[in-house]
DNA sequence: ATATAAATGAAAAGCATTTTCAATAAAAGA
DNA sequence: TCTTTTATTGAAAATGCTTTTCATTTATAT
């Protein structure tokens, strides 16, 4: 667990930026939190160790992130931006729970495949896909109507 | 085509809503509109006919016609939501291109069942999903570097 | 140490979406 | 047709997230 600061590191480097302590700091919090943070909730992670960091520079790191490739931007069509970084799980796609709100990261090789091939059969060039499938996850059925955890 | 507006007329009709003349012009021009507008494409598109109607009573009316089945609200992800109507073409994905912003509509039998398979495996009941493949389309691959149309 | 340019944080601005509210008008009944 | 009831409308304001501004601070190079 050292590459991603390289990553950052080679990043900040090429580009003439600088290393600072709060861009260390919400590096550390977002990278050690399993996945999917919106702003606000990576903020309120940063404010809860470090009073001083403000949202503003929470917003810039992450995009910071976002454009060395280390965190992925996703969206749920909620209106808000979530990020989850790319160590460890590469790519995938998304069972999201319309009750719960929870999801579930999946991969299924033969529909990348599949992606790929209907590209292909369009002349598209693809670069990068998403696929989310909306629906109830197994503990939400088994529960039945209600709840929220 | 006139199995849109009984659909639109039983959903008023249910709900004990009215028929205004407003919603009358704005689903003919968002039925004639071949496809993908944002609300301020539409309002404009009303607007140019008929300079008594405001935004609110578009975006009203197309959240009816998305409550009612007719509309289909789709997420690029550029914090703009478009809309599409149902009719002709059902359920579909697409092809995004990154270059030109274009996008194709596709549909591979074969993923929207391995979609369902992978769902099943994973305990979950499906309801809908989006899948959108960005890339380059093959106009804008020969066209090389810039363009935009 | 000093200079210089990037980074920070608070506050303000942007922007699409959504709500508010007083005025208007559609549907139903008298 | 006239009234009544209640949904609908449109302008403006509010919301909520994202992004920019700007004066100040601070990381690096000299």
């Amino acid at each position: 667990m050292r590459k991603e600061y390289e990553v950052l590191d080679d990043f900040l480097h090429s580009k003439g930026l600088r290393h600072t302590h709060q861009r260390k700091k919400i590096v550390d919090i977002f990278l050690s939190t399993e996945k999917h943070v919106s702003l606000d909730d990576l903020f309120k992670l940063v404010h809860k160790e470090d009073r001083t960091i403000g949202y503003t520079t929470v917003y810039r790191t992450m995009r910071l992130l976002t454009d060395c490739g280390l965190s992925n931007e996703i969206d749920f069509g909620d209106g808000v931006s979530r990020f989850e970084h790319k160590f460890g799980h590469e790519h995938h796609d998304h069972l999201v729970c319309m009750k719960c709100g929870r999801f579930i990261e999946v991969v299924k090789q033969k529909i990348e495949d599949l992606q790929g091939r209907l590209a292909k059969e369009h002349g598209f060039l693809p670069t990068a896909h998403r696929l989310h499938i909306f629906g109830i996850c197994k503990r939400c059925q088994s529960r039945g109507a209600s709840s929220k955890g």
